[in-house]
DNA sequence: ATACTTTACTTTACGGTGTTAAGTAAGTCA
DNA sequence: TGACTTACTTAACACCGTAAAGTAAAGTAT
């Protein structure tokens, strides 16, 4: 009897397991199937949950099982690619080896993001932004890090001597909103080819290190 | 008979004029409504053109018969957002004496407009900013004239050997993205008072004129 | 093996959206 | 006065996000 019940045991253990894999699977599959669809529709109006749901082959009130609703389904659609985002930002840092060239191959890792993924730096930065600052439950963190990084940067250069003693705060929202104007103007308008809204970045860069100024002014 | 004829002519006319009187009117009623709701919603997902029709007491329907469809309505709400616009910058260029603070007012008042006009900027700039520089039929004009300012003071600036060498539009891009990046953070994380926003944004101008380093680098 | 419960999903429904087509009542005009 | 035009409404379609109720199968305990 004692080994009649062990193998009960085993068994609801094992369809226990199966049933959580199948139920993580068909979540993935739901993300899969919405960042996919996000990004062919080109963004936040397109995008419908019973599109997902048809994709996936489900009624659409299945994905408030896997996910609470629109908004939390985009929100880790996003979150997939603040992953990415951090990790350039991240590969940027470590790259190089001053504090300086640092902040500059950051800044041209946030820049090459936003080229290759318009769709998602849209939602992220630019239209639903504010949904990225409030509360992602665990997934926060890494969206704060990905800021983290250039904080990091900034401090590095500041402690070292390199910038104009300006707050830390200034410098950060300073570097972030040069970038992310050219990202923007970039996605935004269709104005800028990528090649342009590079150059661009490389003057914007330069004129940290020496103003813009053709000759000094009284 | 002949006056009959002529007073039945006048008649004609005036009910021809009032009638079209009434047209524009209900037209600038519907567009005054709509931008009273876009700002009180605040933004395009809210904007709805049911509730339009609500607000001037017409049948949904009774919109299409003075915009073509609810784009169009909003291109001509975020019109309106335009002229102010350009009504700032060029007051800003207007208040300053030499190029390069004309360079700096026209930031400054680009900023002041974004901080206190954050439903319209969002739409402008951030959320539907391809309809703006698409066509907009005889508005047109007026969108790329606010740009044209910002090109003027440019262009003196740079004739006048104010500044380095770049291309005007690198400056103009790169000016235009230094603010507009500010705006942006600002008005989409909440991160940012609008006092820092200010700060951030002299600090930016300031580092046109010296760079930002603390001593010249090898 | 049977009866109960839980799980995973669907069906139905509500109130909203933009938009098109058909209908209507008043005003205009010959 | 009768036909035509104008200005508007009603009805309808195809969507949307979301909540509540229903269902069929799977699991579980006796």
């Amino acid at each position: 009897m004692n080994q009649v019940v062990t193998r009960q045991k085993r068994t609801q253990q094992k369809s226990l397991e199966r049933r959580e894999q199948q139920k993580t699977d068909l979540r993935a599959l739901i993300l899969q199937a919405a960042v996919r669809l996000f990004e062919a529709g080109g963004g936040y109006e397109q995008f419908s949950l019973r599109q997902v749901a048809e994709e996936v082959g489900y009624s659409p009130t299945t994905i408030y099982l896997y996910f609470k609703d629109k908004d939390d389904l985009l929100l880790h659609v996003v979150f997939e690619g603040f992953r990415e985002f951090g990790q350039m930002l991240q590969a940027g840092y470590d790259a190089g080896t001053t504090p300086l060239e640092r902040l500059r191959l950051i800044g041209q890792a946030y820049l090459e993001f936003g080229l290759s993924h318009p769709v998602h730096y849209r939602l992220m930065f630019m239209q639903r932004s504010e949904m990225m600052f409030q509360k992602l439950e665990g997934h926060l963190h890494t969206v704060v890090d990905s800021f983290a990084v250039l904080q990091a940067a900034v401090h590095e250069a500041l402690e070292q001597g390199f910038l104009a003693p300006y707050p830390l705060e200034v410098y950060t929202a300073l570097l972030w909103a040069d970038v992310h104007g050219i990202v923007a103007l970039q996605i935004s308008t269709g104005q800028i080819t990528p090649e342009q809204a590079r150059a661009i970045n490389d003057v914007s860069w330069a004129r940290n290190l020496t103003g813009l100024l053709a000759r000094p002014q009284p």
